[in-house]
DNA sequence: TATTGTTATACTCTATAACTATA
DNA sequence: TATAGTTATAGAGTATAACAATA
């Protein structure tokens, strides 16, 4: 079943929106701080957390690779704003903790964040609109967190790789 | 004046959701036409104005620098899906314009990217929640549209560059 | 055996500045 | 002078597979 016409203009205005809105983000976290929109994310995440997961947590929670995390978290920790160190719960694993320095960047970028935010995308929503925005947001969440990541995935006809070797 | 604890919510529910919708539309994509999800977005954007669109047209149709163009028009014109040519209108500009192998890969991706829209997107919608949210993103979109590009953000405490050189 | 994380590698993408040509 | 587009270049980010260590 295609998509009805509403649904049409719903998405292509839901996907415009977002990428305006993720470009002014990357912007402002740029300029008032240095971070890429991912570092962000990762720090913000880990404040969620009470300051430390592990890597794998870590990936998930932004929906990473793990190798890619890895050299997230080199760069992050390159720049002083993260540590990692060895969890005593797991010897396989690594806990990932922000450091003062960290919690001080995010303080940093934080009201600029918060501005854009206000501006780009609250100022243009009433109250019963953010609730609204708020449960389908958070039912849609809900629903692509529980996917099977990619065996849905009906893969109509391209083979997408001509050198298995 | 900081984000009300609803709009956080918001937020962040908003956030999660579209991270994960994106990371599985570009599965999509590439598994069933080996498309980045911006080749895909400029392909639908030529097709959206009757097949050709100049450089600097497609570049703004899709918030993109001009040089981050001229290598995905390559790559779009190296794959056959494209062609570009001189603007007779002005001969600064350059058209391009979508080829039947351009149309024909889009056919290929379509059916795919409309099942993982439904089964992730509108599956959790009422129609009352589709308009809703195609309500709220058309406003959203459009006072992103009319913002100047950076001069609001108020670049609190960050110098960004140390070699102006 | 399965899982955690890193490394090496190769590739894709993006941004900047310098450049050409036309308006 | 301003605009359209390309190029060169350099850097950031990403994915894959192979690997070591632990569960």
């Amino acid at each position: 079943m295609p998509l009805q016409p509403r649904q049409l203009g719903t998405y292509f205005a839901l996907i415009e929106a977002v990428n305006l809105f993720q470009h002014a983000v990357e912007q402002q976290l740029r300029a008032d701080g240095d971070l890429s929109d991912i570092q962000f994310q990762l720090l913000m995440r880990l404040i969620g957390a009470n300051g430390q997961l592990t890597m794998t947590e870590l990936a998930d929670s932004v929906v990473y690779s793990r190798s890619g995390l890895t050299y997230q978290a080199g760069q992050l920790e390159k720049a002083g704003l993260v540590t990692r160190a060895p969890d005593p719960r797991d010897d396989r694993a690594t806990l990932v903790t922000i450091t003062d320095a960290g919690r001080a960047r995010i303080d940093q970028v934080l009201p600029g964040h918060v501005d854009v935010a206000q501006r780009l995308l609250f100022a243009q929503l009433t109250d019963d609109d953010v609730d609204a925005l708020g449960e389908i947001m958070t039912r849609i969440r809900d629903h692509l967190r529980a996917e099977p990541p990619r065996s849905a995935a009906p893969r109509k006809s391209a083979p997408r790789k001509r050198n298995p070797e």
